[in-house]
DNA sequence: CTCATAAATGAATAGCATTCATTTAGTGGC
DNA sequence: GCCACTAAATGAATGCTATTCATTTATGAG
C-alpha cells in the first residue's frame, strides 16, 4: 500500500525526497517526466493552442515522450486538468483577506478568480464538481476565504454556502466574459421582443465598459451586502 | 438562396407548410427526418444514456438513419445541442411573471431554470455563449422576463446585466446540485485547513437540506434585494 | 415524362483517449 | 560486482468519435 502523501509535497504531487533521487539518477535531458513537468507543459500547450489543442498526444509530443508514457503518472487526461486547475487555483489573489476589510478582500479574490478561470473556462466543468482532496492548492485557497469569512465575524455552519453561492456566480461570470459580443442581438426577432431588444440597446448605447464587467459589478456587489447582513459583528482591526 | 425562417416557425424550425408536404407525400413510418425528430430523438436519448451517449452514431441509430443523413439537417453536433437546449428553455417557469410581484417572479424563474439545466450541465457552456438569435424559446425566456423588470420599474439599461449576472448564478449553480456529496470532505488535509474543516463540518451537522439548495436560497436572496434596489418605482397592482 | 432538388446512403478520413505486452534502465540488497 | 526488483518508456492496437463526399434514391413540379 502506498504511503499517502508527505507532508512537504508539492501541489504538483512532487516530492523533495523523490525529486532528489531523480537528480542523483542523472538521467540525460528530456524523456523523464513527472507531474510538475505535465503540468508545466500542458499549461504552455494550453496558452499556445488552446483547449482544443490539448491532446494527450500533443501533450506527450510536447514532452518528447510516448503518449502512453503519460498514463504511468496520470490516469486519464482529467487528472491533467485537474493539475492545469490546481495550479491556476494559486494564481488566485488571495492578498486581500490578509489587511483589508471583508468587502474589499472578497472583491478582490471574486475579481482575480473570475479573471483566471474566464481564459480557461473548459476547466469549469471539471472544477465545480471536483472533491477538493484532490486539489492541494484549491483547499488551500477556500482555507483562506473560510478564514476570512469567520474572522468578519460569519456563523460557521453559513461559511461554505456563502462561498459556494459566490463561486457560482464567479464560474457563470466567467464564461460571460468568453461570449461574443453581439450575442443578445435580436436580430430579425427584433420586432417580437420590444423589450428584451429595447433593453439590449439602451445597455449598448450607454456602455463603454465591457458588458460581462458590468453585470459581474452588479452581481457581486448584490452578492457582497446580501451577505454581509449574516455577520453578527464586525471585523475589528 | 432559402428563404428566411417563417413567422409562424416553432422552435425546432418546421413550418407546417413543410409538414403537411412531408404528410402528404406519404412516406412510410421511420426514416424521414426533421429538426423537430431530431430534437425528440436527442432528447429521448439524454434522458436514456445521459450526455455521452449521446453521439450523432446513436442519434442517428435511434432514428434509424444512417449518421451522415443528420448533416442534412444540422450543420455539426454543436446545432444538435442548441436544438436541445432552446426545447429545455420552454420548460423553464414564467408563469409568475403575469400576476405575482417581481421579488417572487425572479425566485420561480431562477429555481426552475436552475432545476431544468441542473439535469442537463454539458449544455452550459454552449448555452452561455449562445447568441440568442440561434434559439427562439430562449430569446423569448429573455422577452418575459425584461418585461418584468420593466414592468417592475428597473432602469432599461441596467435590465440586461441584472438578468446577465442572475443568469450566471444560476448556470454556477447547476453545477453545485452534480456535485458529490462529499466534494468538500478535506480527508487526511483536515488538520491543515482547521477554520475550512470546521465550517464544513458544521454545515453538514445542521444540514438536512441538500447542500446546493442551501447555498442557492443564499445567493438568490442576496441578488433578489441586492438588484431590487435599483429600481426608482414600485410594481403596482 | 422529365428534370430539379431534397435527402439518404455507405465508405472513407482523421483524430481521439486509452490498454497492453514488451523493453529499457537504474537502484538497493547481497 | 552481480541479481532481482521496480519504475518508466515504448509502439502497436482498439474502439470510439465527428465529419466529408461522391453516389444513389425518391419525390413533387412543370
Amino acid at each position: 500500500m502506498p504511503a499517502p502523501p508527505a507532508p512537504g509535497s508539492t501541489a504538483t504531487g512532487e516530492t523533495a525526497v523523490e525529486d532528489l533521487a531523480r537528480r542523483r539518477a542523472g538521467r540525460p535531458v528530456g524523456g523523464v517526466l513527472d507531474k510538475s513537468r505535465i503540468t508545466r507543459a500542458a499549461l504552455e500547450l494550453v496558452e499556445k493552442k488552446g483547449y482544443d489543442g490539448l491532446t494527450m498526444a500533443a501533450l506527450a509530443r510536447a514532452l518528447n515522450v510516448a503518449p502512453s508514457a503519460l498514463y504511468n503518472h496520470v490516469k486519464s487526461k482529467r487528472d491533467v486538468l485537474v493539475l492545469v486547475e490546481d495550479h491556476l487555483a494559486a494564481l488566485v489573489d488571495l492578498s486581500a483577506f490578509d489587511a483589508e476589510p471583508w468587502e474589499e478582500a472578497v472583491r478582490k479574490w471574486a475579481w482575480s478568480y473570475r479573471d483566471v478561470f474566464s481564459r480557461h473556462t473548459p476547466l469549469i466543468p471539471v472544477i465545480a464538481v471536483l472533491p477538493v482532496t484532490d486539489a492541494p492548492q484549491t483547499l488551500a485557497m477556500y482555507e483562506t476565504v473560510s478564514a476570512g469569512f469567520r474572522d468578519a465575524g460569519f456563523p460557521e455552519e453559513r461559511i461554505v454556502s456563502s462561498i459556494v453561492a459566490l463561486e457560482s456566480f464567479i464560474f457563470g461570470s466567467a464564461y460571460d466574459v468568453t461570449a461574443p459580443a453581439d450575442i443578445f442581438d435580436p436580430g430579425s426577432m427584433a420586432e417580437a421582443t420590444p423589450s428584451f431588444t429595447a433593453a439590449v440597446r439602451s445597455l449598448a448605447e450607454q456602455g463603454h465598459e465591457r458588458p460581462a464587467d458590468v453585470a459581474f459589478t452588479l452581481g457581486l456587489e448584490a452578492l457582497i451586502t446580501g451577505l454581509g447582513t449574516l455577520r453578527n459583528q464586525v471585523h475589528q482591526h
